[in-house]
RNA sequence: GACCCUAUGGUCUAGCGGUUAGGACACCUCCCUUUCACGGAGGUAGCCCGGGUUCGAGUCCCGGUAGGGUCGCCA
């Protein structure tokens, strides 16, 4: 029988990063093995859900490619579905969890009480047999002893999680239920209502949590929590993948950076970690910044565009060649398309801004004169390119009985507004002889007043 | 507090009884480049502690300690 397996998340917020790394692991699993991915929204608490934290989870799977084979197609609770277990949300499966709570009462593993419906809880412990722990032995906590009975169904009617969960993992078939390890612990009461239904249990594999740097569970507020804000700082979804997948599994031979693809081939259960890993932005950036370098030409210049138009600098207002041009001298240096207004973005406006710190250091009066004197020379060459321009540049420094560098560091803040950038001479280039000039020429009244 | 899980450099990890304990990120130095990256060459830094078992333990067992998780009419 092929594996099916589900990823269940409660729309309340945003997508988690460690929720979206639970969705990544059961597709893997269900890639590698040729089982079924589910996607259920788990929206019972009227209270909190919301439409929109349903469209987040939804559009975060879509942006890392975790397509599912069953489940919703939009996020409205109504709306359509693929797959033949449905409903996939489970606002509408009441009647499925009046008829199971029925099946319970009428065998008295069931009972009312206060308006609620409790489930009568196996005194004994429970073996939870877990494929990345080993069997667990779970007996009843101190307070457990004392009452071991829990609530299937409040008595406003609402049924509780821990059923609703378990009874749909039985009606959808669930075979493999890979979640965080947060809900080993609970897992004694999904095994015991398995039980009390007369069916098997499906396997459990609870993976390792993702933690924040400061060691405890990753929350919301944590720097790098929420999903939806890679895709908003110019993140490549197969970073974002490579490096979740690398959080609770190991290929074990030292590869770090893998396509998703043979992460497919290579994923199993065996191989997932047992202990938890801390959130580790700086590395994720790393790998952010290996894919951004190896990016097709079409696809980088698609998303530096993005990029620019979403912080208000609109490429179309220029030629094509000079945007391409000009975004080619920041290949390689960004990691985040997020970097890319600051960092390019004197291409394409009107004026650049100064870094104060830098102006400090370059726009000294001595400065003044030697670049005056490499205005005039970059307004004498033959032709405007980075060689003969770097030729230019050393010449002038040559005559005025200076280093490069001396008049390197001015040029560049008066071209960019800052103090570091793309190749300078790569850069004048794209700008072109008049904008150079024209920055030159802003910049030299823009130095101290003094003599 | 009870119960459960875990434990290799700052971080992510390889290791599965005999290794000079390997790799990656980060950090430091140098080279390349008069920017910043990339790239190249080096470097600092690790088996939580204590008992066993064994000729031999990071590796197996037990006990501590530490970290994390769970104990709701939240999910």
């Amino acid at each position: 029988m092929k594996p099916r397996v589900r990823f269940a998340p409660s729309p309340t917020g945003y997508l988690h990063i460690g929720g979206a790394r639970t969705a990544l692991f059961n597709w893997l699993y269900a890639r590698h093995t040729g089982g079924t991915f589910v996607l259920r929204i788990e929206d019972t608490d009227a209270a909190r859900n919301t439409q929109e934290a349903v469209e987040a989870i939804l559009g975060g799977l879509r942006w890392l490619g975790l397509n599912w084979d069953e489940g919703p197609l939009t996020s409205a609770a109504t709306g359509p579905a693929k797959g033949a277990r449905g409903p996939y949300f489970q606002s509408q499966r009441r009647a499925h969890y009046e008829r199971r709570v029925e099946a319970l009462l009428s065998r008295q593993l069931a009972y009312e009480k206060d308006g609620a419906v409790w489930f009568r809880m196996t005194r004994e412990p429970i073996v939870i047999p877990d494929l990345v722990v080993g069997d667990v032995l779970r007996p009843l906590t101190d307070r457990e002893a004392l009452h071991p009975d829990w609530v299937l169904v409040r008595s406003d009617g609402q049924p509780v999680f821990h059923f609703v969960n378990v009874v749909d993992d039985l009606e959808m078939g669930i075979t493999h239920v890979i979640r965080g390890e947060d809900h080993l612990s609970n897992t004694a009461k999904h095994i015991a209502l398995f039980r009390a239904f007369g069916v098997p249990p499906p396997a459990y594999a609870h993976i390792p949590l993702i933690l924040n740097p400061e060691g405890s569970k990753m929350s919301k507020r944590d720097r790098g929590a929420s999903l939806g804000a890679y895709l908003e700082e110019g993140f490549l979804p197969e970073a974002v993948n490579n490096y979740l997948c690398l959080l609770g599994w190991s290929p074990k031979d030292n590869t770090e950076k893998l396509p998703l693809t043979e992460v497919v081939e290579r994923f199993d259960l065996p191989q997932i970690l047992r202990h938890n890993a801390k959130f580790d932005y700086e590395k994720l950036l790393w790998l952010q910044g290996e894919y951004c370098r190896e990016l097709p030409d079409d696809r980088f210049y698609e998303m530096s565009v993005r990029a620019l138009a979403k912080a208000g600098l609109d490429t179309n207002r220029f030629d094509v060649r000079y945007v391409k041009a000009a975004l080619d001298t920041c290949r390689g240096k960004i990691k985040t398309f997020g970097e890319l207004p600051d960092y390019g973005g004197f291409y394409f406006r009107p004026e650049v801004d100064y870094d104060p710190a830098a102006v400090e250091k370059c726009f000294v009066p001595e400065n003044r004169p030697r670049l005056e004197r490499l205005r005039e020379a970059f307004a004498r060459t033959d032709t405007f390119t980075a060689a003969t321009l770097e030729t230019t540049l050393k010449a002038t420094a040559g005559n005025l009985g200076v280093k490069a560098g001396v008049l390197v560091h001015p040029v560049r803040l008066a071209a960019t507004g800052r103090a570091s950038g793309p190749s300078l001479y790569h850069l004048l280039e794209v700008l072109g002889r008049e904008k150079t000039l024209e920055r030159i020429e802003r910049a030299l009244a823009a130095f101290p007043a003094t003599t």
